[in-house]
DNA sequence: CGTTAATCGAGACGGTACGTCCTGTCTTCGG
DNA sequence: CCGAAGACAGGACGTACCGTCTCGATTAACG
């Protein structure tokens, strides 16, 4: 009576296929410069497969592409839970998934794409957003534990804390910032401010 | 005098091509989908001009693109020089080119080729570079009146005010958090900082 | 057993496409002015065909009319063998290839590119060499009967019976020459020559 | 009254302009392959000479094409009236045009053009009917002489002459035939007729 | 002797076709 | 039924010419 699945017929799909295919598209995406440059029959002949192999699993070149990237995915962080600004530097440390440079690279190639493309939400849905919860939950705890305002906008502080990892640590913004140890001076700069205490105070409020 | 460009001869070119072609760009652009989803083809058809007179201008369709985003830059936008955080508040505010939805909607889709791309490189130095040194120039004087602490760092300062709203207002990273306002926000938090003043010994009590 | 030829993969081509393209060729060609007034977008339009479809198979546009024009040949004509005088009449009726229109057309637009073109040469070898064997055969039976002089120049003869037919039957030359029973007149006079048989002495006086 | 002729304002076109477009022409008709490989921008290079000079001289490519070939045409060759056949093997043996090897060469590419396409009827009407009326003045003369059959066809006889020595000389149609002597073996065997004389004549009635 | 006006070279203009490459689908084999 | 191989229709690429058009600079004859 449930039947949902049928039977599977005749010669099963090859997982050495879907492994070389993947592969395939990272080496290409990581090699080339655009995801649009990214040439299905280039992802066929890299891998060893003819095209039809591919389209059989996935439906369009994007699909394809948010696959890939989400295979890259390792498991999400864990923190210690000694300290908030231990925690949060250990998390902004592995904003580049890996250590892996490749999946950087990568990542920053659809980065913008992910805005755009609605297929790219996948992505996003994948491998970024857990690692944003578990950025919130250390936020969270920071204020139950008095280490953080009151009165903090979780949402904001996230916002403060990634976003110049991101636009620093993926895009390569900024050449003058040297990578080493920039999440360490991006926690205690959030965390501290830039304001000088002492000083005419006034003149911020 | 100086007499080193070579006087032109032949028909000059018409300067109501180059505005239909870098028009139609544009517009193709904030339709489309992607920087390649833009044909070459439709640019000509759209703009009412022949294919070659596109190629006389440009060697390639990448160059075109750079030229069509830079024409899009307004003004260095002005200081009043009244507080830093104003001058902050107002510069950010307007990270988002122009306040022509267009125009963001064109750059939202070309931060990735920014980085990539060594030919969309012209972008970064014609527009956000220059954008970029009046907040430095903002921050050192900061500094210069008290305002900011005098061991900051100039650089990790632009990052911190600068990420957030290019993750945020480029990006579209976090649906969550309201895009009004949001300058100011980030100004506030990043020059008070986000931790808790009192200190956390106290707020665990 | 011979073994030589490397068995075919993949997706065999279509014999449709193939006679779709050359009929669009032939069709063009009869309607069009000149062989390059045919363009390959055309072909590729009346065959329903995509262009590099046809690209697959022929490197260029020469090479795709030359195999038009030689699809177009009609079997070697046979000859009866009672008389030269009829064989020849026979062969020479002939040489608008078919009674169809349509050919003659076609190779008067393309003997310019005949002697001019390399590539186009394979349309002489194919088609045009073997009835001027046939054509030396029956002058070489003639000499052997005696009803053609035995000291008979074989090309000789062959120039001056083809001669006029091609330059009046293919390019038209004289609008003054009905073209009806040109073949017969043609041998006739060639056989018994225009000269006076009663010698000039004699219409002298 | 008559006034039909403007008097001509302004500058007055230029004679070393036409020389150096119809010396381009046949220039490149010469070297080149086919007419229409002939470009309009090449003859204006070659002749150093913009576009527009040609275009104000001629309506297009065809008009060109056929001015130029008209161009090269000789004096009509003068017979000496001693005897037919002398006068038929000195005409046949000048049927390319010159001796001129490049004039030979062009016609050669251009006659098949003659037919299809209508402007080229100029150069027919100017260079080759001339020396066709003098023919059939010859034939005429030997009829009225009795060299030749008093019912000749003229226009047939034209036709056996010039024929061969057209598909021979012009379209190099036989290369087993030498080019040397043929007008004198092409006028003797007109003249005399291929079939034997003495033998079965029935067979050939 | 200066005005006038057509011509000159140069080359840009809107188009059309070229031959190449890629997309997503299809069609054949052999496994 | 899956797999590779590759053909298929379609469409964009960047190049080359077409025939027309605009430039500033010549070059004569007219006034």
């Amino acid at each position: 009576m449930t039947g949902q699945e049928r039977k599977p017929v005749g010669r099963p799909r090859s997982a050495r296929a879907d492994e070389a295919i993947i592969d395939a598209v990272l080496e290409l995406l990581a090699t080339g410069n655009t995801a649009d440059a990214l040439s299905m029959e280039a992802v066929a002949a890299t891998a060893g497969v003819g095209k039809a192999t591919i389209y059989r699993r996935w439906p369009n070149k994007e699909a394809l592409i948010v696959d890939a990237v989400i295979s890259m995915k390792g498991p999400v962080p864990a923190v210690r839970g000694r300290s908030v600004r231990d925690d949060l530097v250990a998390l902004l440390t592995r904003v580049g998934l890996h250590t892996d440079g490749r999946a950087t690279r990568i990542i920053a190639c659809l980065l913008p794409e992910l805005q755009r493309n609605a297929a790219m939400h996948g992505c996003y849905q994948a491998i970024i957003e857990p690692r944003r919860e578990v950025m919130r939950e250390v936020l969270r705890r920071g204020v139950g534990t008095g280490e953080l305002r009151a009165d903090l906008d979780i949402e904001l502080a996230l916002a403060l804390l990634s976003g110049p990892m991101i636009t620093q640590n993926v895009l390569r913004w900024n050449p003058k910032l040297a990578a080493g140890g920039l999440a360490e001076r991006v926690v205690d700069a959030v965390l501290q401010g830039i304001a000088c205490r002492t000083g005419p105070a006034e003149a911020s409020s």
